[in-house]
DNA sequence: TACAGTTATTGATTCGAATCAAGTTTTGAA
DNA sequence: TTCAAAACTTGATTCGAATCAATAACTGTA
């Protein structure tokens, strides 16, 4: 896999996300693309951890066997997701095994590159801190909005966070299918296209395939 | 309390367990311990970080409130665990609030005494890394649990993990009042009640008061 | 430019869980 | 030991959003 794909792969990754250019370079020299087919093991338990893995494609089933010979499926991982973070940072040994069940593409990242990283560079550790707890605060926002919001709530709070501070009116442009939209805010499509057409027969926005058009901010912020 | 019992303490954390002796003396000038009676707040959403938490004593919820008032709790936190560090590595303020629910004894470990260790000690990044990470694992699956499934399989999963791998039957204590853990599964306490009855009904567990048996692990496991 | 496949909208219906209400039981503090 | 407050349970009802179903509107590509 290209050099330059595996770099912007690891800096979109938010473990790596505040890292400069020169530090991902170093990285990407002790990182590995591997393709792993359907079926096919990426480490067992009781393997020593040469690295942490970050899935691109397909999908990676993590688990236990127990002593009576029955598998018990601890997680799931989906591309974006990476796995064996905590094991590294340790230093043990994995405690599940990996399987890819479907084609995978993953990136090893290796043990030697993350600690010599951190090493060479103070700025480095805070900056990797940083990227772990920014992450740690959105997981907890997109918890109190699943838990504690309604879907039009939801989908007010998701308008203004990516309108940020424009204009009134603002003009913002979904970044992907509403599809992907309504999934990331936790309903289904047929409810995002109810919630959108309320709140344009309320007179709050207008809707244009994927732009969307705020005509009065602060009633879509004070809305219900 | 005594300087000497809070070296001790900090030598046990494992985040720390590796520190010479002078770096565990420069850890305790730097920390504070805090008694904290049933009921009282430890930090309020909003509040500026001023270090992280180790809890030695009692039990702390950690949770947010929605502007209409209802409260979410993210997590419950058990002696000899930590929380807050995430928000020490970004200029924020805290994203939730900490509530003894059991008269507490902590430490506040301050934010340049952790920054000092932090530059001089390679193990201690990685715990820190270590821990974040698990937790931010941890966030990942709430959501996942929360987004997916509904409200009998979140308890049976609840019950299932902190029953971890004990024989059949387990008997497992509810390590919080059901309101909190309701709160903590997403659910009304009155959902949590008549879930409880219907496995019960199942023949699946027992319950009294806060102490759960499950008569048959492997039928929770395949409910319905 | 046509058309196949995805993406989006709209309507009818169902369902899970919240809410509202009224108890009972447990609890911890005086 | 008592008693008020908190925790919990059970029942009736409502409500938000999912599901099922049937189009309509895009979008890429042959």
């Amino acid at each position: 896999m290209d050099k330059t794909i595996i770099a912007q792969r690891l800096s979109e990754f938010y473990m790596f996300s505040e890292l400069q250019p020169a530090q991902i370079e170093q990285l990407v020299a002790g990182t590995r693309a591997l393709d792993v087919p359907r079926g096919g093991t990426l480490f067992n338990r009781g393997d020593r951890a040469h690295g942490f893995y970050l899935l691109l494609e397909g999908q990676v089933k993590l688990g236990v066997i127990s002593p009576q010979g029955d598998e018990k499926v601890i997680g799931l991982i989906q591309p974006g997701q990476s796995f064996g973070e905590a094991v590294l940072f340790l230093e043990r040994s994995f405690p599940i095994y990996a399987q890819a069940i479907l084609d995978a593409k993953v990136l090893l990242i290796t043990r030697d590159a993350i600690f010599d990283i951190l090493d060479s560079d103070v700025t480095v550790v805070r900056r990797m801190l940083a990227g772990i707890s920014a992450r740690n605060r959105q997981l907890v926002n997109d918890i109190e909005s699943i838990s504690l919001q309604n879907s039009t709530q939801r989908l007010i709070g998701y308008l203004l966070q990516i309108s940020a501070d424009s204009p009134n009116p603002a003009r913002v442009q979904l970044p992907a299918s509403k599809l992907t939209i309504a999934s990331m805010l936790n309903i289904t499509p047929e409810t995002l296209s109810r919630v959108m057409l309320r709140l344009h027969n309320a007179g709050l926005i207008e809707v244009n395939g994927k732009e969307i058009v705020i005509t009065n901010v602060a009633g879509l912020r004070n809305f219900e």
